[in-house]
DNA sequence: CGTCTAGTTGATTCGCCTCAAGTGTTGTGG
DNA sequence: CCACAACACTTGAGGCGAATCAACTAGACG
């Protein structure tokens, strides 16, 4: 499934027949890693960095006493490690699920980048986007309470998901323990327990054994205080068929 | 000084001769915009993005109904809008003080991160950079208290600050109001009052004026749980008389 | 069957917010 | 040169949102 980087990259630029070629060329060998496997180490040194072909894993900080900060879901297609490339990582990436990865060998990306501008446009596109995400999930901590924070990761996550072909119309399997929401919406275990009680009370979600049900979207929304525009989605999801019909 | 980026950009790769001159030759004409102009409009497109040569500034984004939260302060050598490259801002960029801005030309810009290997990966580098500040802001807001959360933004202004020659021994001109740190904190202005009087009894620092004085700076870093290693700086500040010698 | 983890519930505490009324301090125009 | 806005900062009182502590329940698994 290495098609699903490049699914992902030809919803952002247009590629010419040889520039796909080369983005199928630069994902190594797949690899499966069991769910709860720390793929990326934080501050771990390496000379590939990561994308992420199937399951789901999320990016995380975390402090010398245990507290966590989760940073962000991710969904095949997701690069987990841009900065490695350059910086080296200062956060870990654990899988939720069972998955499967693909390498990137550092220096084929940083050849392609510069061989092939139209594909380096792409992953600058990726790039600002995953910086884009970080911000809103910003302004969610800041400034919004956290009943809208806890509604607006879901509605997040709800379209990233569908994004990816991996949503069956109102559900979707969102693997995450109210812990990990928790940890994403910097709330205590309790009070997320609260928050999504009162979610479900107010007919927007059922959320139970790791799937999510959108029982009311625009309500969700409201509650969130949701502008899907910062997501940059295409107005077409990255569907399954075309990801498997570029692989083969 | 359109030798503020190539500083800073410096600092972080090798560069030839060339690759010298070319990013002197990047940056067009400087501009002087008062304070509080808005150097970056949210939602607006240009053709060009734009790198700080001297003042400060923040950037910030802002809810319907005038909450906002600031995302980052802004010192020389600063490229404001990387995303408006590739996406389109979805943040507003606003002037503290009198600043000069250097525009870069979108196109030469594209042109040149892939004529110049060395280049773009210092590009790349900054972006990640600037990625990496925001995670660990994200850390501040979910999960450290309100005293921590102001420390350690003053830790991080004070830092960068010095690595652009902007300090003056344990001084600094930070021009922000409370209300400005209560935004990048996520906190109320009350409070942040509070937090910041709480600072000085314990012989912190001294905020007056818009001038910031470090009076314990050990101390100011226990309380913050600060750990300049994520903002990786050079070792040595990008100092001003190497800026100005490379300008001339 | 017992253990482990995830989720739930209640009671209590506390950090931070909001409202409201001050005190400077700066700058502007009469 | 003074009066008075306008704005930044400060202080107090009261309330709420979310944290913490402490059980307890319900599945999942060996």
């Amino acid at each position: 499934m290495p098609g699903r980087l490049l699914a992902v990259l030809d919803s952002l630029t247009t590629f010419t027949p040889d520039d796909r070629a080369a983005i199928e060329d630069l994902v190594g060998p797949p690899r499966h890693m069991p769910a709860e496997t720390e793929l990326v180490v934080d501050g771990e040194a390496t000379a590939d960095c990561t994308v992420l072909l199937e399951g789901q894993a999320f990016r995380h900080k975390t402090l010398a006493d245990g507290r966590r900060q989760i940073l962000g879901f991710l969904v095949p297609g997701d690069v987990l490690d841009f900065s490695r490339l350059f910086l080296g990582a200062d956060y870990g990436v654990t899988a939720l699920t069972a998955c499967q990865i693909g390498p990137i060998p550092r220096g084929r990306l940083e050849e392609i980048l510069v061989e092939r501008p139209r594909v380096g446009r792409a992953f600058w596109r990726m790039a600002m986007l995953e910086a884009e995400l970080q911000r809103e999930w910003m302004i969610g901590m800041g400034r919004r309470s956290a009943y809208a924070r806890v509604a607006h990761l879901l509605c997040e996550a709800f379209l990233r998901l569908r994004n990816v072909g991996m949503t069956y119309g109102a559900r979707c399997r969102f693997p995450v323990t109210q812990t990990h929401l928790a940890d994403a919406a910097g709330l205590s275990g309790v009070h997320t327990n609260r928050v999504l009680q009162s979610l479900r009370q107010n007919g927007l979600i059922t959320f139970r054994a790791r799937e999510l049900i959108v029982l009311d979207w625009p309500g969700l929304i409201a509650a969130a205080e949701f502008d899907p525009h910062y997501l940059h989605l295409p107005s077409e999801p990255v569907s399954r068929g075309r990801v498997s019909a570029q692989t083969a």
